[in-house]
DNA sequence: CCCAAAATGTTCTAACCGGTACAATTCGTC
DNA sequence: GACGAATTGTACCGGTTAGAACATTTTGGG
C-alpha cells in the first residue's frame, strides 16, 4: 500500500445524513416492491452505498426501517400536495382541481400507493404508531373542509357535507386505479389504463363527486 | 366422515379430497392473513389435520398452493355472486341493485379482497397464469353488459356506456372500502365504518353510478 | 390374496436471513 | 494532539424455513 495522500486512504468519510437519506431511499423502493416480509435487509444493504451494519447502527431492526421508510413516503407525497394552490378558486372550481390533482398524484406515485396497500395488509398497525403520519392527513382533510365550508357559504354546496366521507371518494377512486391495476388489467386488458381512457376516467370521478357535494335544486 | 371399524389402528384412512379441501381451506386463511412470503408453510400445516408432507404432496411447492388459494377465493366469491338474479328487474332497478350487492359482498369476503390485494402487491403475476380466474371475471362482466343494454335498448340509459368502466367505478368504491378500511380508520377514525355511515355510503355509490349511466336530459 | 400405485408418516437438511460481536477509524473538543 | 464519543468495517451466528429423503400403510384391481 502506497503513502496515501488524499483519494486512496486507509480509512472512510463520515456522514451520517447521507448515509441515513441514502439507506431511507433504497428501503423505500425495496419495501415498496416487495412488501414488509418479502424484503431482504441484505438486499437493502447491497444496494446502499454503505453496509447492512449502519442499517441496524441507526435504525435498529428491519421494523424501525420499515416505520421509518412508510413516514417518508407520506412525507413525500405531503409535500407534493403542498404545492396546490385552491384559496384563490371557487368552491367547484376548487374542488374539482382537488379530485382532479390527487387522482394524477397517485398515479405518480405508485411507490407510496404500495406503502399504503402494504400497510393495510399488516392492519396499519404500524401506521398508527406514527404521529407524523397522523398530522399530515388531518391537514390534508382541512384543504378539503375550507373549501367544503365556502361552498355552503356561497351556497353552491349542499348542507352536511362530511369532508371525511368525501376525502373516502376522492380516495376510492384515486387510490383502486393505482392499486388494483395490475389484477383488473391482467383480466380486462390494459386499455382502461391508457392516456385517453384515464382522462375519461378522472372527468367522471371529477363529475361525480361535484354532483354529490351540488345543491339538489342547483343544476348549474 | 369415513367409516371408522377400530378407532385404534396402527395406521390410518385415506381420504385425498378430505385433505386437499382441508389444506386448501386452511391456506387461503393463511395467505389472505399474511400474505405470500409472510406466511409460514409449517403454520399451514400445523392448523392443518394432516401434515406438512401433503402440501408439497398434492401442490408441489409453496407457490403452487398459493396459486390454488388464490383461484379458491375467486372461485367462492362468484359463487355467492351467481345467487344474484337480476333478469327480472328493470335496468335500473337491476344496476342499483347489484352495486348494493357488490357493495355488501365485498364487505363480507375480507379474505378475498386480501388475496386480491397481494395479488396486486404481486402485480399479479399468479393470478395471469391462471384461466379459470378470467373466465369468472368475463362472465361477471356479462351480467354488467346485459344490464347496460337492457337500459339503452328501453332509452333510460345513455348510449356509448362502457362495462367495464362502470365496473371499475363500482369495484372501487366496493373494494376501497374494505382494503383500506385499517389505514383510513387509523387515521380519521371508524366512524364511517358502522353500520350507519356504511348505508350512506353505499347509497351514495349507488347513486353516482346510476347518475353515471342516466340520459342527461332524462332526470326521473 | 397379492402387488403396484397412491397416500401418508417421520426425520432431516441446506440455504437463508435477521441480527450481533468485535475491531477499527474518524471527529469534535479541550 | 489526545481522548472519548460517534461512526463504519468485517466476520460471524443461531434460529427459521422451504423442501427432500426415506419408510410405511392403504387401496384398488386382477
Amino acid at each position: 500500500m502506497a503513502t496515501t495522500t488524499n483519494s486512496e486512504r486507509r480509512g472512510w468519510t463520515q456522514n451520517p445524513d447521507a448515509v441515513k437519506r441514502d439507506i431511507l431511499t433504497v428501503a423505500l423502493s425495496e419495501f415498496a416492491a416487495n412488501g414488509l416480509s418479502g424484503t431482504r435487509v441484505d438486499t437493502i444493504a447491497s444496494r446502499t452505498r454503505t453496509s447492512k451494519r449502519m442499517i441496524y447502527y441507526y435504525f435498529g431492526d428491519k421494523l424501525g426501517l420499515y416505520t421509518r421508510a412508510l413516514e417518508a413516503a407520506y412525507l413525500k407525497v405531503r409535500e407534493g400536495e403542498a404545492s396546490l394552490d385552491l384559496d384563490h378558486l371557487q368552491p367547484k372550481e376548487a374542488l374539482a382541481r382537488l379530485v382532479a390533482f390527487t387522482f394524477d398524484h397517485h398515479r405518480k406515485n405508485p411507490d407510496f400507493i404500495r406503502m399504503v396497500m402494504i400497510e393495510n395488509i399488516h392492519n396499519a398497525e404500524h401506521l398508527a404508531a406514527s404521529q407524523v403520519i397522523r398530522d399530515l392527513n388531518v391537514a390534508a382533510i382541512e384543504k378539503l373542509a375550507r373549501i367544503c365550508q365556502g361552498g355552503q357559504d356561497q351556497g353552491v354546496f349542499r348542507e352536511g357535507l362530511d369532508p371525511v366521507a368525501i376525502h373516502w371518494q376522492i380516495s376510492a377512486a384515486s387510490f383502486f386505479n393505482v392499486s388494483n391495476r395490475p389484477t383488473f388489467s391482467s383480466i380486462f386488458g390494459n386499455e382502461l389504463f391508457e392516456e385517453e381512457a384515464q382522462r375519461r376516467i378522472r372527468q367522471q370521478t371529477v363529475d361525480s363527486i361535484l354532483a354529490m357535494v351540488a345543491k339538489p335544486e342547483a343544476t348549474g
